[in-house]
This record gives structure tokens, C-alpha cells and sequence, in this order.
DNA sequence: CACTCCGGAA
DNA sequence: GACGATCCGGAGTG
């Protein structure tokens, strides 16, 4: 273990440590505390504190930050630890000098807001401290100088444990195979006796390698050096546009002075399965000794080097620099992942990490559309040679033309199991048979997925980074991405970068919109999957949406509406008069419609579907309205703020982007918004509930404020239930039937099954249904179907849905053959 | 363009 | 009794 090492300095974040010490308002983290930005009443001890933090801080580059107890209230001191079934800890005796000591957590962030940050210590937690060179003693006294209480002995045995057992063991590729390498024999004869490790060992192939990476002769600048760089980027965050400092900043700071690899030189290996790879590493993950991937580019003479730098102009943010430290810390690639939020530069930490390894990159990004970004990006910012960059995606299958390159290609590509088309099979071939020296992930959080985890084990590189924004999912498959890819190496803090302008500040609110009884009545007879239409579709919502934009247009903002249903996106619009957009939208009508909003004085509003989550990009957005979503979503919900994040007029004095989410009261869409805001709050978003618009009585030219048309409003909304069951069963029998085998017998069998759960009457529109399902007629959708292709008319068309169902049957029962 | 498979959310 | 379910999007292949 490095014993002192010299870490990155963390400028930025000392005083904001003391700005969070500023407690004023007792109480945790309510989900919607008001807000009160600047209570500039610093006094001196907070100053003091400030000092000591200050000191302490230096020493250390994780994002750490102290919460304080409000004043009075010293007697509660608690720590949230992750061992530790209870979270109080009142009975742990309190430091004499407590009062001057802040608790301070060194941890992954959990939850952020305004002046109560909750951090986590975790194994990976720990072990990512440790990868950034804190020995676990350091971790230890420095979280000890800032807590109020002692240290629970097993939390000191804990974080000993930890740091013993970290970096014993790795993962390395050579010579495009995998091994796992250890310095210890103990530890490499417990990990091949592990009856899950055990297996994954290619045979015969073990090796005892005896001469150890050296890394002599390598040129890596001094600490010094990037310690005053970082000052000065630290400093002029105003001018990030210019380029002061007259010098690149981006590679030679990155490293640190090290003096690891002491008087260890025999390393133990044995080779393991490529598809194996990522189970070994969950294995020695549960066994307690994480196998890290560490790169050291800089002694790979195998691989072909490749032509790239950043442009001299590029510029790279000081809270990049600050993750890309983070992964090159020890002057070699360390995988992990890097988090940022949307719109914080994401592409230009890839590309810029790209540039320092210098070797063959392959980036895997969700859509083709962001692939072709990510290719614009990296001509953007580095110098590389247009033909040394490429992309594979279905209809783009070039290739680089020299020894080594850049290629970008989309998950689904690279997972896809089923048969490839020719050349498609070809350029797999070639990607899997080389050896990457950097593979990049956009949006990391989409890996855990079973389809695409494939992928990790497929492509052999030398390191990986990931990158996202919202390092989430409501399954609990994140935890995943520790062993197949690596420890989260760097996150930035959201509000932080928004108070220093790289990012929009941003008010989000939450207006709830009370429910006419009649919509109400109907909401509540409704199946349960109908529901949420009448919630949408809810006329004050629709009035109020209408005000807002109204409001908004004035102010000269630029409106975004999202709505997951694709129904009440299409009614709004269309009452509006506004321009939407969705999945069934052609690809040309879709980038004229997005040209006319982004350069048309005239279009600001424009109303999207789940389309806009990911890969548009509408730089000139301000404001968001969110008219209905896609259930507890946390990230869509993050992903969606994500949209304003970068607005470009983000540097106007005082400017702010409005973030909206229109809720109907008393439905389940109450329940859903909280839930979906969590991430948000624990980014520190302050949420504003609205119960009331102000003005919007006396605003004229509101639709819905006859009941006459409330109730063709409501007329319409059952037709569309109506019609929406009514295809959906149309669809089950159709299937069903013909799963069975035989049309009418059938036909009885599943109605005769399924006719206890509905009355008679439901029996015989049911035949109806079937009647013309089966004669072709379309006489219900003739009333909903209106001059544009709608994707569901699509769908029901009877030939498709009979031969999909057809199909269907036949495969299942081949299945069970 | 049609078909297929897949993800994400309860 | 087993079996299945939803919607809306995306991507790849033919």
C-alpha cells in the first residue's frame, strides 16, 4: 500500500463544505424544504470550521462533505453507517470537543439536499477510496478528526479489512487472454480452490510471471504542478470559455507521483475463460478481494499506438479534470465509472481519456443517434484523423483505415444474438479478435441489463470507464456494475456545478390540479390500466398546462412537454396547435420538425413522448413540462431535467430553467411524483409544490371551461379506452385462439374461461369484437383514426395481428415439442 | 416497411 | 391448473 501518497488537492470543495455547515434549519431531509438559498450569516466557528476542513480536505479527493447537527441538537449525533442494522447511534460516547467537530463521511454520496449531505460507506465505497491511494488508516484518522463520537470498533476493523484485502488481486489481459494475477500465493491458491473460480480456469495454462511492470523511465508530471494547475482552473471557472492558462492541461497533470510496485516482483497468474471474466469478478467481489483492471498503457508495446491529442483549444472543466485524476491516478488506466449529470460534458471526459491512453477505443453508446455524436464530439475536440475514427452500427459498417482506431458502435450491436447479416458478422469478428486498449460506456446504467452484459465479456479491453448521469435503476442490478466494470471513481455534485454555472440552475415544481368530479367519477370506475388516461387527460391540467406555456412563451422561453402517453400527447398538441413528436414520427418529419423548433421564433413549444428522454438534443430548451410519466422512473425523471440542464443561456445573469410536473390530485400520479423525484431531492432539488396558479381564472382563451366541453372532452377519453381494450383483447384472442390450434373452438373455450370475470354483456361485444376481427371490419377504429398513420391502426390491422399471433402459436408450440 | 426482440416501469 | 399480462420506444434484419 502506497503509504502517503500526494493526492489531488480538492480546491473547489473546501469552502463549499463550509457553506454546508451553515446549518440554520434543524430537521432532515424533507423531500420538499423550502428554498432558501444564501443565509449568509457565517459565523466564526464556522469559519474555524472552514479552516479545518480546509487543512484536512487537501489530503484527500473523494467528494466528501461534512454535515453538521443543528446547533443545540448535540446530544443526537448519529452517523449513518452501511454495517450497522440501526442508524442510532446515541448511545457511543461523544468527543469532549464535539461541538467543534463536524461528522464527516467519507462514502458515496446517498442523498444531498441543501444543508444535510447522507453518505454511505460501503465496501465499494471504501474500495474506490482505496483505488485513489487512501490507505485504510488514512480513511480511518481522517474520518475520526471530523466525528463527534468515537469510532465504533468494527467500523476501524471494517475499513482495516478492507483496504488489506484491496489490490491483491487483478484482472489483466494479455496477449488477448485473460488472467488473473495475484502477488500473493496464499490468496491465489484460496481463488483457484473457490469452487466458482475454480471452473473458470483454462487449463494448462497457468503461469508464474516473475518480472513485474516496472515504471521506470516514464515521464509523469509532479503533484506540484497539478495541484497549481488546479488552482488556477479552479479560480477562473467564470472564463471557462477562454483559454488562460496558455497551456494543455490535460495530460500530464492527470498523474500523480507514484511508488508502488515496491519489491514485489513475482506475480502469480492463472489464465480464465473469456466469457468467465465477469462471473470471476463477482466472485472475488463476495470473497472480499475485488479484482480490479488496471492499464498501464504507457509499457503496452503490443498495441499499436494511436494518432490522437486534444486540440489546443479544448478546455477541459476543473470537476472533469477532477474525474479523469480519479481514473488515471497512478499514471495507469483504472476502470471505473465516472458520473456526471446530463449536459455536464460527459463526451469530452471520454474523448479526453481517450487521448491519454492513445490506443485503440471502442465506445458502445445506447442509440445510433448518439453514436454519431459521440463521433462528432471526438472530431470536435481531438485531433484525430477522420478515417482513424468509425462507426458500426446496421447501416454504417465502415471500418478505420489504419492500424488502430476509434470505432463507435451501439449496444444492441454488439449483444445481438441473433443472426447477423454478412458484413455485420465480419466487423464483429474483427472487433472481438483485437485487443482495445480503452472501451467506453455511455450510459452505463443500461449494462447491468441482461441483454447488454454480454458485451463486457465479448470485447477484450484493457480498461474501462463508464460513463452516466444517473447511476440508477429501480431494479437492484446496479450494484452490478462494481464488478463489470468497476468502483465509481468520481460523481459530481449537481447543485455544485449549477451554482458555478456549467450547468443550468434549475426551479422545479410540482403543480397539483384538482380533478372535476366527473373526471374523478370515471377515474375511479376505471380499470386500473385506464386510469392514468383520465389523470392525463384531466381538463385543469390541460388548463394549466396551457397557462404555463402561455406564461412562458411570454417570458420568451423555449417549452418542452413530455408526455408518455402517446394519446394525450397527440390531444394536446392538436388542441394547442403545437408541433409534437413521437415514436411513430418519420425520421425526416422528425428532424424538420426539431430544425423548426430550434431556429423558428415562432415554434416554442413543442410536445414530445419518451423519444426526448434520451438522444435528442435541444440545447435551446428552458422550460419543462411533464404531463404525464412513465410510472416511479427516477431517471427518466433525472434524465428528463437532464433536457435543460445545458441550455445555452444558462450564463445570462439570473437566469433559471423551469422544470414543471403536472400532477393530478388525489390519483395515483401523487404517489408516482414523489417517487420519482427522490433522485432529484437527493441531488438537491428543491421541489415547489404549486396548489394554486395564480391568475389562471382571469386568463382568457382557456380551453375546457365550458361543461359542455368537459364532456366531449370525457366522451372522447372513453371512446379511446373503449377502443384501446377493445384492440387488446382483440389481440389476446387472436393470439390465444390460435395457440390453441383450432379458430372456433377456440374461440368458445376462451370465452367460456374467461366469461366469470366479466358480466354478459362484456361476453357479447366480445364476440363482436372477434366477429370483426374475423370479417376485417374497422368500423371502431374509423373514429379515432384521423388524417395521421396512427402507429396503433398500424397494429391492428387484422392481417398482422393474425399472422403475428399465428406465428406466435406455431413457435410456442414447436417450444414445446 | 414489416417483423422481431428487447428494455423499462409497476 | 398452468399460463399469461401492459405500453411505448429502440435497434437489427430481411
Amino acid at each position: 500500500m502506497p503509504s502517503k501518497r500526494k493526492a489531488t488537492p480538492l480546491v473547489q470543495d473546501a469552502p463549499k463544505a463550509g457553506r454546508a455547515s451553515k446549518v440554520s434549519t434543524p430537521g432532515p431531509a424533507t423531500p420538499r424544504s423550502v428554498d432558501s438559498d444564501d443565509s449568509d450569516e457565517a459565523g466564526e466557528d464556522s469559519k474555524e470550521l472552514n479552516k479545518v476542513i480546509a487543512q484536512n480536505v487537501q489530503r484527500f479527493d473523494i467528494s466528501f462533505f461534512p454535515y453538521m447537527l443543528p446547533p443545540g441538537v448535540t446530544d443526537t449525533a448519529s452517523i449513518y453507517f452501511q454495517p450497522a442494522q440501526k442508524r442510532d447511534f446515541t448511545d457511543l460516547p461523544l468527543k469532549p470537543d464535539h461541538h467543534n467537530r463536524p461528522l464527516w463521511i467519507d462514502a458515496e454520496p446517498i442523498s444531498r439536499p441543501a444543508f444535510l449531505h447522507e453518505y454511505r460507506l460501503t465496501t465499494h465505497s471504501l474500495y474506490a477510496a482505496v483505488s485513489v491511494g487512501l490507505g485504510p488508516r488514512d480513511i480511518i484518522s481522517t474520518i475520526d478528526v471530523f466525528l463527534k463520537n468515537r469510532m465504533p470498533p468494527n467500523i476501524v476493523r471494517y475499513i482495516t479489512h478492507c483496504g488489506k484485502s484491496y489490490g491483491k488481486v487483478k484482472i489483466v489481459l494479455r496477449n488477448n487472454k485473460y488472467f488473473l494475477e495475484t502477488t500473493d500465493p496464499a490468496v491465489l491458491q484460496m481463488l483457484l480452490k473457490d469452487p466458482e473460480i475454480g471452473p473458470c480456469r483454462v487449463q494448462g495454462a497457468e503461469e508464474i510471471t516473475t518480472s513485474a511492470p516496472t515504471m521506470a523511465g516514464l515521464a509523469i508530471a509532479g503533484t506540484k504542478n497539478a495541484a497549481g494547475v488546479r488552482e488556477a482552473g479552479g479560480s477562473d471557472k467564470s472564463n471557462l470559455n477562454q483559454n488562460q492558462t496558455g497551456r494543455d492541461p490535460t495530460t500530464k497533470e492527470m498523474f500523480t507521483t507514484l511508488n508502488e510496485d515496491d519489491d514485489r516482483n513475482v506475480i502469480y497468474a492463472f489464465q480464465i475463460k473469456d466469457e468467465k471474466v465477469s462471473t470471476v469478478a463477482e466472485r472475488c467481489l463476495t470473497l472480499h478481494y475485488p479484482a480490479l483492471e488496471e492499464y498501464d498503457f504507457r509499457n503496452d508495446y503490443l498495441n499499436a499506438n494511436l494518432e490522437i491529442d486534444l486540440r489546443p483549444a479544448t478546455q477541459i472543466r476543473p470537476y472533469q479534470e477532477q474525474g479523469l485524476s480519479k481514473m488515471f491516478g497512478n499514471g495507469r488506466a483504472k476502470s471505473g465509472i465516472i458520473v456526471l449529470p446530463c449536459g455536464a460534458g460527459k463526451t469530452l471526459v471520454g474523448v479526453t481519456a481517450a487521448c491519454t491512453i492513445k490506443k485503440g477505443v471502442i465506445i458502445l453508446a445506447t442509440s445510433n443517434m448518439s453514436a454519431i455524436q459521440w463521433k462528432n464530439e471526438f472530431l470536435k475536440w481531438s485531433n484525430i484523423a477522420p478515417d482513424s475514427i468509425a462507426i458500426f452500427s446496421s447501416e454504417n459498417k465502415s471500418v478505420f483505415t489504419g492500424n488502430t482506431g476509434v470505432i463507435i458502435t451501439t449496444y444492441s450491436m454488439v449483444s445481438n444474438t441473433r443472426e447477423r447479416a454478412h458484413d455485420s458478422a465480419k466487423m464483429m469478428l474483427f472487433i472481438t479478435s483485437r485487443e482495445w486498449g480503452l472501451m467506453l460506456l455511455d450510459e452505463v446504467h443500461v449494462v447491468p441489463a441482461q441483454m447488454f452484459r454480454t458485451v463486457i465479456g465479448s470485447i477484450k479491453s484493457h480498461s474501462k470507464l463508464g460513463l452516466t448521469a444517473t447511476l440508477l435503476r429501480e431494479d437492484d442490478k446496479i450494484e452490478d456494475l462494481n464488478f463489470l466494470i468497476g468502483p465509481k471513481l468520481f460523481e459530481a455534485n449537481w447543485m455544485e456545478l449549477s451554482q458555478e454555472g456549467f450547468i443550468a440552475r434549475v426551479q422545479c415544481a410540482e403543480v397539483w390540479c384538482p380533478m372535476s368530479t366527473e373526471f374523478y367519477d370515471q377515474y375511479l370506475q376505471a380499470d386500473i390500466r385506464n386510469r392514468l388516461l383520465f389523470c392525463i387527460m384531466n381538463p385543469s391540467k390541460f388548463q394549466a398546462c396551457q397557462f404555463l406555456i402561455k406564461y412562458h412563451e411570454s417570458r420568451g422561453d423555449k417549452i418542452i412537454v413530455f408526455s408518455d402517453s402517446v394519446y394525450a400527447l397527440e390531444a394536446y398538441a392538436k388542441k394547442l396547435m403545437k408541433p409534437y413528436l413521437y415514436g411513430g414520427t418519420g425520421n425526416a418529419e422528425r428532424q424538420e420538425i426539431l430544425e423548426y423548433f430550434r431556429n423558428s421564433p415562432q415554434c416554442s413549444t413543442l410536445f414530445l413522448s419518451k423519444i426526448g428522454d434520451t438522444s435528442l438534443d435541444l440545447p435551446e430548451a428552458t422550460c419543462l413540462i411533464q404531463i404525464s410519466a412513465q410510472y416511479g422512473s427516477r431517471r427518466q425523471e433525472a434524465q428528463r431535467l437532464g433536457r435543460i440542464l445545458r441550455a445555452k443561456r444558462r450564463n445570462e445573469e439570473g437566469f433559471n430553467a423551469f422544470f414543471y410536473t403536472l400532477v393530478s390530485k388525489d390519483t395515483s400520479e401523487m404517489f408516482f411524483s414523489s417517487k420519482r423525484q427522490a433522485f432529484l431531492v437527493d441531488q438537491g432539488y428543491a421541489f415547489k409544490v404549486i396548489t394554486h396558479l395564480k391568475n389562471i381564472e382571469t386568463t382568457p382563451g382557456l380551453a375546457f371551461t365550458t361543461p359542455k366541453e368537459r364532456r366531449e372532452l370525457l366522451q372522447n377519453i372513453l371512446i379511446e379506452v373503449e377502443r384501446k381494450s377493445w384492440a387488446q383483447e382483440e389481440e389476446k384472442e387472436s393470439a390465444a385462439l390460435l395457440a390453441d390450434g383450432n379458430l372456433f373452438y377456440g374461440l368458445d373455450d376462451k370465452l367460456s374461461r374467461r366469461a366469470p370475470k366479466r358480466r354478459g354483456g362484456a361476453v357479447a361485444r366480445r364476440i363482436a369484437g372477434t366477429l370483426k376481427d374475423l370479417g376485417g371490419g374497422q368500423d371502431m377504429a374509423y373514429i379515432e383514426q384521423n388524417k395521421s398513420v396512427n402507429k396503433s391502426v398500424k397494429k391492428k390491422g387484422p392481417h398482422s395481428a393474425f399472422f403475428k399471433a399465428m406465428k406466435r402459436g406455431n413457435e410456442r408450440r414447436r417450444q414445446l415439442e
